[in-house]
DNA sequence: TTATAAGTTTAGACAAATCTAAAAATAGTA
DNA sequence: TACTATTTTTAGATTTGTCTAAACTTATAA
């Protein structure tokens, strides 16, 4: 219907992370630090977003995105994502360089383009950070991820992907080898400050609760 | 010194390129039919652009460009061409499809993802429309070009760009096989209309003048 | 339940890029 | 040279996205 402009779609995409991310509601404070801008500033916008029926919006009571805004959102989600596979895979950046690129990359518009990307990269299914790329129609891969601090002491785990996509945490998780397939053995947990000890191959080392709380892991199967 | 906004980098490439491109003087109306807008918006971004030091401007006497603003042109005209480059090569699109993709990525602000981009395709010299690309100090090739129009009857020369860069002209030129690369002799010119008959493999057909006066060709060189 | 705090919206303003209509400057020509 | 036509600039508005400060609503807690 309407063609979201570059910051409708950031709006967008805010609202649409924060809708499936956090446990708290969309509250206006919540997009503007999301957007880091003013409550005053999302206020306008939100208007502007209801108008043009991406979210349902009422005064006082928050924000819910409706299915064209959603599609909007894993549109956008689709390009950064996609982009980022060709950053690290092609043109070989460390996957704690690509997000800002991706950022803008995924405002180039044409459809035809990313198709082409997609055939090009072979069709990925999750990008480098290990969150899964939505398809053409939106429909994304989801497997059951958990926080590597609610792992147990003695078990083997696959990292899955990261929460915090700041490039001062990916660049940390780098340093020590702690990319989406590593295979991380927990050593011991201490009880005082949840800080864990881990295995690597064949690195041992030790992490905060603030970092372990940031990887996200699945249980390790040994065959296939 | 000041970061060009994506709008002020589209008037520097425009105002560069009817510096190097027309012989007429660059004027205030000719940057108006360019950038498909009117007189009194371009007076008003040019003292802008002037302001900023990447023009030469006085009232009613034109536009002269300046170091800095060439510098800032021929930026974006690097990453224009070599996008396209990566759009037909890689991605596989037609030469008249590229344009209006390579419009958007242009402006995608990282040095480091053009230099590697520049890596990954080899550093070409051109790109698929027989432009030259400059390197990142801005130098670049450029044969003696001249056009078709001012071929001789019975001569032979290969095709290495074109004038007109719409969509429409590429489309009728990639019909008939005529592609930068392209070797084309010259059997007949019609005294009447200019027009003239043309070998290209073991094809042979008519160009009229409008067609020959876009496409650019050096002399074939047998050997080598 | 009422006072205060926290969160949200409105009002009014601004910068960027654009427009139309009118005024001013330059160019072309009799 | 003087008149007219063309080109360019100015004036005043508009749209988008933003801001600060003030007003308003909802939540919290004595």
């Amino acid at each position: 219907m309407y063609q979201p402009t570059v910051t409708e779609e950031n709006y967008l995409k805010a609202i649409y992370h924060l809708s499936n991310t956090g446990t708290k509601s969309v509250n206006t404070s919540s997009i503007a630090t999301s957007m880091e801008t003013t409550a005053a500033s999302v206020t306008d916008m939100l208007r502007k977003l209801s108008d043009k029926e991406w979210i349902n919006y009422e005064k006082y009571k928050g924000v819910k995105i409706t299915r064209k805004g959603e599609k909007v959102a894993l549109g956008i989600i689709r390009k950064h994502r996609l982009w980022e596979v060709f950053l690290t895979n092609i043109l070989e950046f460390e996957w704690d360089e690509v997000h800002n690129m991706a950022e803008e990359l995924e405002h180039v518009s044409s459809e035809e383009l990313i198709k082409r990307l997609d055939k090009f990269l072979g069709h990925p299914k999750f990008d480098p950070h290990g969150d899964p790329i939505p398809d053409q129609t939106g429909k994304m891969e989801s497997h059951d991820k958990f926080n590597l601090s609610a792992g147990e002491a003695g078990e083997k785990y696959i990292i899955t992907g990261v929460t915090d996509h700041s490039t001062l945490f990916l660049k940390h998780l780098r340093k020590y080898g702690l990319l989406p397939g590593v295979t991380v053995s927990i050593a011991e947990i201490m009880d005082y400050d949840k800080s864990m000890l881990v295995k690597v191959s064949k690195d041992k080392f030790h992490l905060s609760l603030e970092v372990s709380k940031n990887i996200l892991i699945k249980k390790y199967v040994s065959s296939k």
